[in-house]
DNA sequence: GCGACAG
DNA sequence: ATCTTGTCGC
């Protein structure tokens, strides 16, 4: 679980800055996955009627794949899954409950498709190993879809105010810390790697055209 | 009661 | 996570 547990090589930085890419296909890492779930406050208007004290939520899940051999890290893939009515609650420590199902449903979708761009490894909003029973969301996904991942969280837990404001990677499943670290660094345009960066972006905005607020209406 | 509490 | 406007800076 701690050891890197994959086929593929890591695009191999040069002194000149630029990625070397080596020729062996398939041998390369080349797709890297980033999930998310966000969600809209605003209750559904069915419920809002039936009942005073309900605050059902509407849900966006989002599996997004870069590839990661390209200078922009371009986004080769994305999917969504969305929630009506979405009343699993957030507990402390309990992420993995209420999220991992729906990003479970999104990786399987592919590969149950044989989609050529299947994440050779994906990286989860939230954390792996470290978390207070050592099992956080990262785990619990890679356990159950069979995937590399890494976590990434962007709150420690009982942290105290830094002059910057780190991330926090961990393991997931099937890669090592000292690994983990070397494609995080390889592959962050900004704060926060780009795979779960472009999964937050884009499941927000999926979820704002497409959420209970607009009376289910698509497109 | 107070502080902490992944997203 | 979400509720929220403008604003300062590269």
């Amino acid at each position: 679980m701690e050891r890197d547990d994959f086929p593929w090589k890591l695009p191999i930085p040069s002194s000149s800055g630029n990625v070397v890419v080596e020729e062996e296909e398939g041998t390369l890492l080349k797709y890297v996955g980033g999930v998310d779930v966000s969600y809209s406050k605003e209750l559904d208007s069915a419920a809002a009627a039936a009942a005073a004290a309900a605050t059902a939520a509407c849900g966006c899940g989002s599996l997004v794949v870069l590839d990661v051999t390209t200078p922009t890290l371009q986004v080769v893939y994305q999917d969504f899954f969305l929630l009506t009515n979405f009343d699993v609650p957030y507990i402390p420590s309990f992420l993995a409950f209420r999220e991992a199902p729906i990003l479970l449903q999104l990786l399987q979708k592919m590969k149950n498709t044989d989609n050529p761009f299947y994440p050779q490894l994906l990286l989860v909003d939230g954390n792996g190993l470290l978390h207070p029973r050592g099992f956080g969301l990262a785990c619990h996904l890679g356990v159950l879809a069979n995937i590399p991942t890494i976590g990434i969280g962007k709150n420690a837990m009982r942290s105290t105010k830094g002059s910057c404001k780190p991330i926090y990677i961990s393991v997931g499943h099937r890669v090592s810390l000292n690994t983990a670290i070397k494609i995080v660094k390889m592959i962050c345009k900004y704060r926060v790697p780009e795979p779960i960066r472009q999964a937050d972006i884009r499941s927000r905005d999926h979820l704002q055209k497409n959420s209970c607020g607009n009376g289910g209406t698509l497109q």
